[in-house]
Order: structure tokens, then sequence, then C-alpha cells
RNA sequence: GUGGGUAUAGCGCAGUUGGUUAGCGCGCCAGAUUGUGGCUCUGGAGGCCCAGGGUUCGAGUCCCUGUAUCCACCCCA
């Protein structure tokens, strides 16, 4: 049992950890070029701020979030998502007082306790931008662009971006009546999920996966039908962009984000079976529900970095290898160690990959070892080497040797 | 939360109707004459057969419970 991880986590190491890492460096590269830099939140927030900004009406969301009470009787619950964290950081460090607006990347764990399933872990890993203080849909154009980059970057190709307007709370109102209405007439076709949703978020039948909701949504009114002169101008200045700027889409009406806070605009970005590679959206009321003395919008997107590597892996996107070292340094007898070492530290001064023996072996099992990490050269140091003061330096591919004086090895790197 | 599958060496898997010392492939270690890798050959190490109970003369194999894992549903931040 000691030996054993608790329930839906995973370890990374080698190859897995590298492509990780593959892709968390792309994701960086990409933000620092868009001038955002990352923030950092803590793990773990007062279980409060999740409840209020992911919505109290978010059926299911609270009965997943990993909450338990610490030992001075707060009630404290792992961060189930990116958002919220660096909104407060945002709030708590009046970070409006800074020239606007204020954009940030991060790249964190987040938890949710549920029943563990393929691409479904209690801890995962999520990329994501939060964009903070711009109304304008040049916000969205900007989030859009650097996920169609970043996907491009990765090398994804099946990946299409379906975008769609919610509207704002004023809509929302008219078209919660209009929904509602609508959905009276139907309620008893509906599933009993539903029945319940249209009591607190009706919304959310939109996005219902049962046979029988499904037929009857195809004919609900839509949000987007419903938008006020505000919404509509924001949503048709957002297409007209994307459409000067070449960047394809498709509007998907079906398309309503899990979170209570969005507002206006929401994406994302889908492969060709359906599942999701990113999300996100326009939030302008999530600063006040946080903190009703503020009232900022916001954009931003999450996606999971288990879901980018499984798409690659689909795709059969081929990554960056990880990086061989240069050389291997052999070490023959104890009274060549303190030399050998000294070089494989000059070596390595220069940024360069080194490996050596630490294992006391044969010559032949070294340069077997050697072989096996793919060390692009090799060069033994014995008591013939330390006697010469020279060594030959061994190309593992093309066999040939190159002599050079042991001070001199370094220089060839 | 509901339903189903799986659990044997580091990894991937066999293991007959319950019957001696539990196997195979890959990997690991070592050797095939002196201090040089990949290929080949030879040898070796490594298993409380997931855990706990039960049935039986006898359990890796059958039954129960637990745990983990995978798949589907549900949900999706």
């Amino acid at each position: 049992m000691i030996t054993q991880a608790p329930r839906g986590v995973q370890d990374w190491y080698g190859e897995s950890m590298h492509k990780r890492q593959v892709v968390e460096k792309i994701a960086r590269d990409l933000a620092r070029t868009y001038n955002i830099t990352e923030i950092i939140t803590p793990m773990f927030e007062h279980t409060v701020l999740f409840a209020r900004g992911v919505g109290e009406t978010t059926d299911g969301v609270q009965k997943e979030m990993y909450t338990f009470e610490d030992k001075g009787g707060r009630s404290i619950t792992l961060k189930p998502e990116g958002t919220a964290g660096v909104m407060r950081a945002y709030l708590e460090h009046n970070l409006y007082a800074q020239p606007a607006p204020a954009k940030f990347y991060y790249v964190t764990q987040a938890f949710r306790y549920e029943k563990p399933q393929s691409g479904r872990l209690r801890q995962h890993h999520q990329f994501g931008v939060e964009f903070v203080g711009s109304k304008s849909p040049l916000a969205e154009v900007e989030l859009i662009s650097l996920v169609t980059e970043f996907i491009r970057r990765l090398g994804l190709r099946d990946a299409k971006l379906h975008i769609n307007s919610i509207g704002c709370r004023n809509c929302r109102r008219t078209y919660n009546d209009a929904l509602l209405s609508y959905l009276r007439e139907h309620e008893e076709e509906l599933c009993p999920t539903c029945r319940e949703r249209m009591q607190k978020n009706p919304l959310r039948v939109i996005d219902c996966k049962v046979e029988g909701c499904r037929k009857i949504v195809e004919h609900a009114p839509r949000t987007i039908d419903y938008l006020d002169s505000e919404c509509r101008e924001h949503f048709e200045e957002l297409k007209s962009l994307l459409d000067e700027l070449g960047i394809p889409y498709e509007v998907d009406t079906g398309i309503v984000r899990g979170l209570d806070y969005y507002t206006k605009t929401v994406f994302e970005f889908v492969n060709s079976e359906g599942f999701t590679l990113c999300g996100g959206g326009r939030y302008d009321g999530l600063i006040h529900e946080i903190d009703e003395k503020q009232d900022i919008p916001s954009v931003g997107f999450g996606m999971g970095i288990e879901r980018i590597l499984y798409f690659l892996e689909q795709e059969g996107v081929e990554l960056p290898p990880m990086e061989k070292p240069a050389l291997y340094v052999g070490i023959l007898g104890k009274e060549a160690r303190a030399r050998a070492y000294k070089l494989v530290n000059e070596i390595r001064s220069h940024g360069i990959i080194v490996e050596t023996d630490y294992m006391d072996r044969s010559v032949k099992a070294q340069m077997k070892y050697a072989n096996k990490i793919g060390a692009r050269k090799t060069v033994i140091i014995g008591s013939d080497e330390l006697a010469k003061g020279r060594a030959r330096v061994k190309d593992m591919e093309t066999k040939e040797e190159v002599e050079a004086a042991l001070d001199e090895i370094a220089g060839l790197f």
C-alpha cells in the first residue's frame, strides 16, 4: 500500500515527463511573444472562492471539488481550475491599479474528486490564459489566435474553432424566458436532470447529451437570436476580425460552457470526434462575483495538458526527442577517476550534456552503456591516458577517433 | 454515483479440467582470451502470482470482501 499512489493520480518521469515539458515549453515560448507573463497561485484556496467563482448552480461541480477542513477549521479546496485563483490574486494585489490590460498565463495542477477514467484523473494539469480589463473583441481574438498558433506549433491538425455568444445578463433574462416557455411545453419529454436544470440554470439544458433532450433542444430558441444590440455588435465584430485575420471558425449555437460566469463569447477547439481540446470565453461578471466593489471584464481559456498529449498521440505527432549526451567519459581504474571527472565538469560547464561511469564497470560494459544512453561520442580515461596526457575521442556513429591532449578535449565541444 | 473487464518478473504477456521446483518475449547483469558499443551466441539475477478471508488433502487457477486499474454511462472546470 505504501508503494502505491492514491487513486486517480499519476507519476511523470522519463518519456512522459519529457513530452509534457515539450508541450509546456511551446506554451511558455508562445505566451512570451504575446507579452503574457506567468502567474502561479496557490494549490488551494478558501472553498468559497471556487463556490462563488465556479457557480452555485453549476451542478456536480461542487460535489467534485477536493474540499477538506484544515487544522485551523478553515474550509479549503484544492484548485479545480485555473481562473478563480488568478482573479483572486488580481483583486488581492489591486492589479487593476496597474496599466490595463493585465495578461497572465498559468500552467497548473488541478484537482477534481471524481471516479477516475481515461483522461479523467483526480489531479491533472492545465495551461490557460487570463486577459483582464478589456471589453474589446480583440481580447477574444488574442486568445483565439494564441491557441490557433499553439495548436499549429504542436503539430495538431484535427482541431476546429467553434464560437458562440451567450450574451450578457440582460440578454440572458429575455432568452431564459423564451427558453423556459419553450422547455415547459416539452417538460414531460425532458430527462430528470434537465427538469431540475430548468429551475436553476435553463441554459444548461442546451448542453444535455440525452437523446430525448437533444431532439427538443434542436428546436429550442438560441442565445444568439436574443442578444441585445451591444452583445450582437460584439459578436459581429469578433467574427469579422476573425474573417479578416483568416482564422477559420464555425458558429456553433450549441456551445454553452459549463460554468456560470461566462458572458458574450464562448469558444471551443474541438476535434473531429467532438472532443474538446480547449475551452474559453468571456466572463465579464466573474470579478464582480468575487468582489462586488469591482466590475472588470475579462476573457480566458484553459486546456488540459493530458488531453493535449492524448491528441498528439492520437494524431501520431512526433515531438522532438529527449536530448542525448554529447559525450560519455569512461573511467578505467581508480587512479583515473578524478582526472576523468574533472573533464566531465569542464565540459558540463559549457552547457554540454556529459555522462560518466559511477558503477565501476568494465570498458566493454561502459561502451555498451554509452551506446544505450545514446551518447554521441565517448572517451576512455585510464592509466595509459594519464601517462600520455592524451586520449581518443570516438564518434559512436562513424567510429572515427580523434586523439587529443586531455586539456584540449573540452575544446572539442 | 451506476454497470462491466482486468490484476502473474522492471515492461508486455502465457499458465490446460485445481496437482511437483510458476514460464515466454523484451529489458537488466555477466561472459564469448589482454582496455572499446550496436549484431549473434551462452549463462545469470529477478515473483508473498494485488491484499485479506474462505472452499479443498492441495489454490496463480474456484468463492467472498477490499484495493488498484481499464472501459462505458453520468458529469465535465
